[in-house]
Order: C-alpha cells, then sequence, then structure tokens
DNA sequence: TCTTGCCGTGAAACGCGTTTCATAGCCTAT
DNA sequence: ATAGGCTATGAAACGCGTTTCACGGCAAGA
C-alpha cells in the first residue's frame, strides 16, 4: 500500500504539503498540488481512514444502542438517524442489544475506547447510574424522556392523555392499555396518564408485535369483565388486536373500539384511530444533538404526537 | 490519556509486555502480569481501539450496502447480520444508499479505505462491473444471486413458479403480479417465472410498501379486464391490497385471490397465503462468509423458501 | 556434555496521516 | 525604512498498539 511519504518522495514535496494536498488546505503552490496528484494518480494512493482516525482523535462514527434493529418503531428512528449522519457525513455502528445488560455495555466500552465518537441511546435497560459516567468519553443522546440529560423524546404521558381523553369524550369508561416493557420509562408516563383518569384496571403488558396484539385479543375474548376500548403502545399491536378481533367474529370498533399508536403505514391502511409520531424526525434531532458545539449544556427536545382520528373508534352507548 | 507506555514505566516493564498482557498472550512472568494489571487499574487505562485498527490493519468491522434500513424485508437481514456479526464480536456500518448510485459509491470506497473489512451488498443499482474490482479491498457478499459472485440467496424463479402453480391448480388463468423495482435481478427472476406460464400479464410494478399494495387495490378495481388472482413480492403490498379491497367492499379471497411473500408476521395474522423466507438466515449466512477464511473461492448458498397455505386464495370456478 | 527447544523480556520498527513550530520570501501599511 | 502580515514549505513530533527480532536462561533429549 502506498502511503503518502511514498508521494511525497514521488512529488518531491514533504509530507506535510501531501497532506494540505489531501486536506484542500490553502497554502499550496499550484505547481505543487499538481504534482502531488499526479504522484496519487500514478501511484494509486488511497487513504488510510483508520490513520486519519487515530491521528485525528475522532472517527466520525456515531453508535446507536437499540434493542431491535427490525422493529418498525426502532426501525423508523434509525433511518432519521442514517439520513441525518449522512448528510453530516457520518457514519453510524449499531448495537442490537435485545436489552441485554451486558450488550448495552458493549457500546458503552466502544465509546470509552473511541472507537466511537458519540453514541445514541435509542432505548435501554442499564439504569442511569452506569450510563451517564460514560459522557466523560463523548456525548451521549437519550431518546427517551430522562431528567438531566441530553434527550429528544415526546411526551407519552400527554400522548396517552390525549387518547384517553378521545375514548372518554366517546362515553367510554372501561378502558384498557397495552404496554410495552412495563417498567421503561415511556409506560410508566403511559401507566400515569392512565391511572390519573381509570378505575377499573385493563392493563395488558409485554406486546410489541403484531403477533402480540393477536394475543391481547385472544385474552380479551375470553375475559368476562372486559374494557370496550383498547389504547395499545403501537400501531401493530393494535392491528393484530384488530384483525385477530374480526378474524373471530367480532366488529372492531363495534365491539371494542381501538387507538394505535405511531402513526404507522399499517394504520393507515387499517384507516386506524391512531396518536402519530415522527420517529425519523427524533432519529435526525438525536444525531444533530451527539455533533452539537457545546459539550456542556444538556438540551432537551421534545417532539410532538398528533392524534390521527381514524374508524376504529365508535362512541360508547 | 494514559497509553500503554505510561503502563510499561509505571509497572516496570517493556510495552511489549503491556501488549502481551492486554491481549491474553502466554510468555509473561505471573509478577509482572499482575504489576501490569495493577497499572492498568490505578493509572484507569482504556485501550484506543483505532490505534489497535491502525496497527492490525483490521476493523473488525464490516459494512452493509442496502437502500432502506426501515423496510420490513431488509430490516429481516440486518437483523441476521446483527446477531451473527455480534456472535463473532464484529461491529457493522450500515450504508443506507435509497439505491443511489453515489452513495452505493461511499460504501465501496470505505472498503477501500480500510474502514470496514468486508462488505455486504444487500442490494443494490450500481452494476457488478463497478462494484466487484472492490473485492481486491476485502471479501464482498451480495444477497442475491449473481453469477460468480460470493453470494447467499433464495431462488425467486423457483418461489414465484410455486406460486403460480398454486394458483393454476385451483384454475385461476387470469394472474397478475406485483413486482417492486422492475429491473432488479429478482424481479427479473420472477417475471421470467411468470411469463412462462401466463399469456395475459398483469404486472404491477414499483410496489414495496402497505400502500402501494392499496394503490394497486385501486388500479385493480378500476380495471375492466382483472386477474382473478395476485401474486405480490411482498407480504406488505399483499397486506396494503387486501385490506384496501376488503376496506371498498371486496371479498379476498372471493373477489381476489391474494399470494403474498415474505412469510411475514403481518402474514400470519391475515391468515395469508404466502412464500416465507428466512431473511434473518441469509443475513446470518452473508456475515459469516464475509469472515470466511479462504478469500479465493466464491462460495455461494441458496437458501430455501417455503409455499404457506393460507386463507387467501380460493379455487377459481 | 552438547544440542534443541521453550520460556520470558525488551528495543525498535511498523502502520500512517495530522499538526505544531520554525523558517523564509515578499508585500503592504506606517 | 521598518514592522507586521500573509504565502509557502518542511522537519519532526504526535497519536498508540502490535509485531518482529534478538537474546539470555533453563530444562530435556541425545
Amino acid at each position: 500500500m502506498t502511503n503518502i511519504r511514498d508521494l511525497a518522495r514521488e512529488a518531491n514535496v514533504s509530507v506535510t504539503t501531501v497532506s494540505r494536498v489531501l486536506n484542500d488546505h490553502p497554502y499550496v503552490a499550484n505547481e505543487k498540488r499538481q504534482a502531488v496528484r499526479e504522484a496519487i494518480e500514478k501511484l494509486g494512493y488511497i487513504r488510510n481512514q483508520t490513520a486519519v482516525h487515530l491521528s485525528t482523535g475522532m472517527t466520525k462514527t456515531v453508535g446507536v444502542m437499540l434493542p431491535f434493529v427490525d422493529h418498525p418503531y426502532h426501525a423508523a428512528i434509525l433511518q432519521g438517524i442514517a439520513q441525518a449522519a449522512f448528510d453530516a457525513s457520518y457514519r453510524f455502528l449499531t448495537w442490537q442489544t435485545n436489552y441485554v445488560e451486558t450488550h448495552e455495555q458493549l457500546a458503552l466500552d466502544a465509546l470509552a475506547q473511541q472507537e466511537i465518537d458519540a453514541l445514541i441511546v435509542v432505548s435501554h435497560s442499564l439504569p442511569l447510574s452506569v450510563i451517564l459516567p460514560y459522557e466523560r468519553h463523548g456525548p451521549i443522546v437519550f431518546c427517551e424522556h430522562h431528567e438531566d440529560v441530553v434527550a429528544v423524546y415526546i411526551d407519552h404521558y400527554t400522548a396517552f392523555q390525549q387518547g384517553l381523553a378521545h375514548l372518554r369524550q366517546q362515553g367510554h369508561t372501561s378502558i384498557g392499555i397495552c404496554l410495552g416493557r412495563p417498567d421503561s420509562t415511556n409506560s410508566l408516563a403511559r401507566k400515569h396518564a392512565y391511572q390519573e383518569v381509570v378505575c377499573d384496571e385493563f392493563v395488558y403488558e409485554q406486546t410489541l408485535t403484531i403477533e402480540d396484539g393477536a394475543t391481547v385479543a385472544r385474552r380479551w375474548m375470553q375475559q368476562k369483565q372486559r374494557p370496550t376500548a383498547i389504547l395499545t403502545a403501537s400501531d401493530h399491536v393494535a392491528a393484530g388486536l384488530i384483525l385477530e378481533l374480526r378474524k373471530q367474529g367480532y366488529q372492531v370498533p363495534g365491539d371494542l373500539s381501538v387507538i394505535g399508536f405511531d402513526g404507522s403505514e399499517l394504520a393507515e391502511v387499517l384507516a386506524m384511530t391512531t396518536i402519530a409520531i415522527p420517529y425519523a424526525t427524533i432519529g435526525r434531532h438525536a444525531f444533530q444533538l451527539t455533533i452539537r458545539e457545546d459539550p456542556i449544556a444538556r438540551p432537551q427536545i421534545e417532539v410532538p404526537s398528533a392524534f390521527i382520528s381514524g374508524t376504529t373508534v365508535l362512541p360508547h352507548a
């Protein structure tokens, strides 16, 4: 492999000058610049990026810690990160953690070991007390709300309030909710909004996928005391719920009103009442925050959710 | 930042010995090994990975070139890659290209510039004549079939034949197909299978998403001459098609039989007839092929598809 | 007793681009 | 005429871990 010293020799200049040409620095005479360019051409030189990384002390790479790359919600955030990173000529490394703490730790290690310049935590199970000390090695941005961290998030409390208010306006008093991981930050905020207005609790936990939604449907069908409406934590869960109910001969919204969450394509095609979240925007903001200039301040960005009226909610008699 | 020379000084050994301790090499006396460990502890040493990368000439990182990170089909492959890479202590960098050739080129550049050790091409639009020369910089593995390249793929020709044969057995003679990018390798294979058995062609192109499926439904409804069955190139397209038709009062499979493609959760909950593809397996194999020992041979792995009988196909009178 | 051979250790080279600092010529403002 | 500033250029240091090579010591096989 030819390196810049070979180029310098070939072009009769110093390595400094070669480096300047490579980086488009000014203060290089045109003849020398030309000579270096010819040497590059002649010797087929290709810049070694790992050397650049070592030399500059940065990798122009951010890490992304997320539980699953193939779940629609996370993939949508990833999409936003991918786009913003691309625009800024950054790369991103992904740690798919499955919420396993030792796997999450590897992403933190990578930050400490200077493999990445910054870390975006989409979702985590390690406590903040473990994660935050790593901020001394580089910016860490969260995609969910915590006090005193850099974060871009949506207000799940308010979003759920909106959904619940809508159902109550429609006369529903017996309302159920579907949550993901029961103790996640987001679930706690949702449960909080729920418990403020509801007496009889119908909480379905660990619902993440379409299949989980179908499972909720089966549980609902077997219940003696049933809610007349369910607010879910994802369109996929809602879709599984709706489709399974209909498959079994129930009416949605006739027998059960359902509200989704995400504002996905799936909600659109099912004409689902849902709460739209701009996930790609979250990803983009998160990336932007990693490369912000001020490393001291801890900005927080709240992105808005939007209630979308569809055909899966009916007034309750 | 403390480095191994600081450690060597602190522990009264040479940097070589420190390196050996760090890498668990034998031939280090226990006292010295212990002394180095204490120095690491005392000085809070953290290995600089970029230096390791430069020194060893490899990054333990593979690149993934794919059009979209948030499309179910690609995300599923990514999932397999993520898992296999994790198991092998590798990382992966993702280039989301949107099929833009200049973006694809950046992934190739990264391979040449030693940012990644190998590249997995999930899908591409650059011609092979541009891509293959980069094999001299590291292994390149494709997730679709081409002659004389390292590849892991499914036989779309045979898979489509299966679907078509099923429809014909059920008495359908007027059959339509949905394709993605019309000139992609996979689409060509599919079209090939289709044109071998069908006279009247109903080809719906550029279908990738649920929304695209709904669009196909609208087109189908407006057609005078309509197929009685449609074979799609993805479950999402099929789902959009089915749900839109039902929303408009048509019967599936009564008015139109539909076969999906992927074997996704969505197909399962819709009890869709589909062709299941083990995408995660493709991703895993692809990763394995990047770190294979023999860099000369060009192995190919064909992964099987599986016809899954559901409730979206009805015999034609 | 002599030769292998393994254990243990370190100096120095290596991978390679960036950046600091010093130097020098030349022009402009005072 | 002189100080100050800009253009140009290169030597050398820097970032930092790995690896090659050489060498001393000791034990086992010949």
